[in-house]
DNA sequence: CCTGCCTTGTGAAATCGTGCACAAGACGTC
DNA sequence: GACGTCTTGTGCACGATTTCACAAGGCAGG
């Protein structure tokens, strides 16, 4: 039966903080290391010890005062709650460069989130086999997505034809979509979708490229000239 | 020679949101349309309307009462805010299942990014073309980034090999990169860095999805649960 | 058992982001 | 030139997130 029932909700920014820590976590872990304190995991994530704690204390009381957090007890709280306490398989739309990469990138596969399909409109993709898995028809999404048990679908398309991979996801019965075409998608409310956009991302260090550039080092915002030897400081992110 | 002095500061969530303008608004251009509402635009980037006033408004007042945005000129005014007003090459560490398919990729090459050179620290890979440009010894960083003018370095190796590598891209010069690797760096603060984390996406997707499954289905928009088959037990492994 | 030290868990404050509501301004019409 | 309509630009309120500050516990040593 189901371990717990409605959790009170996590806070989105607190979700996303959660697949860093429990990273951060399973590599101390493997280190050997048995008991982490929130100023520790704070540093390694890179984030305020306070956040951490808080974020933390959105699953329950799960450390010890005078102590700290014992890794292996988080990790396993931490991947009941993000579900991955057992295997999501995904389909991937599209076959091109993009498609391929992911199918082969250790990132699904190796973590939780084997590719059960890959699907392409390009009659000439078809029976193609990339990483192991043999490319089928866009037609054949509804019998994938239903003898698989698959959730979450990967669109890699090109954005012209994002929408309509979505709209057949979501048909499928496919109900979160990861988004790697540079296209908003327009899904009904029950749909998650998540994007990520290389371009955008890029955009963004652009920006603060120029910013760096029109703005010489000031002595007030810790930019030096000569760079710090000892401790390293965090740049900025999110 | 720089076109504008330090303009006021932009909040970074409105960074991250004029990318999504700009590629809608490129997009309308090049449909032909000449002027758009705010609403208009909230509609397709999926915001609301007084955030894409608010977001533009940074810009400046650029936009006229009554009428609209004129697209072509709050392209440029954006494009100008971004820095993409020129193109910012930049180098991909590890040539690897990622690296490549980054390399051969249209999001850099075509929009702005072109790929100055692919480094690679195992020796069998060096001189193997990949997306037409040769993949180059890991000491070569520092000369690529000189002769290249590169301030941005995109990081595609495994997480081991991730801290060492924006350790080299920094000591080579460049001051912002684009992280693939599922690991947080450490640098200095001087320097920007942007996450993309297949892993970290998919997990905060399975959050929602299995908060999905553990909250009845609601009558609402023809968006149906699927049930979540039973049989499918297997724990993730790191 | 008592004392001292350490770290968690959490109210409260500060900061940041978002959305509402409306005055200000631009354009077309009469 | 005045009027009505439309849409921007923005003050303000609200909600979410982050940080601070500290009381509540837990553990070790005496």
């Amino acid at each position: 039966m189901s371990p717990h029932r409605t959790r009170r909700r996590i806070p989105e920014a607190t979700v996303a903080g959660l697949p860093i820590y429990l990273q951060i976590l399973i590599e101390q872990s493997d280190s050997g290391v048995e008991s982490v304190s929130s100023e520790g995991l704070a540093e390694l994530a890179g984030v305020n010890a306070a956040k951490v704690r808080k974020d933390l204390s959105y699953l329950g009381s799960y450390g010890t005062r005078g102590v700290g957090y014992e890794v292996e007890y988080l990790v396993f709280q931490i991947r009941r709650e993000l579900g991955l306490d057992h295997e999501w398989p995904v389909v991937i739309v599209g076959a091109g460069n993009l498609g391929q990469a992911l199918a082969g990138y250790g990132g699904f596969n190796g973590r939780g989130f084997p590719v059960a399909g890959i699907v392409d409109i390009d009659a000439a993709k078809i029976d193609t086999v990339v990483a192991g898995t043999a490319v089928r028809p866009l037609d054949d999404l509804p019998a994938i997505v239903a003898e698989g048990g698959i959730h979450i679908g990967v669109i890699a398309t090109p954005a012209a034809a994002a929408q309509d991979a979505a709209d057949r996801l979501i048909a499928a019965g496919v109900t979160s979509i990861l988004n790697f075409a540079p296209m908003v998608l327009s899904v009904p409310s029950t749909i998650t979708v998540r994007k990520v956009d290389l371009a955008v991302e890029l955009q963004i260090l652009s920006y603060h490229e120029q910013r760096k550039a029109n703005q010489p080092a000031r002595s007030g915002d810790g930019a030096q000239l000569h760079p710090l030897p000892a401790d390293r400081r965090r740049g900025a992110s999110a």
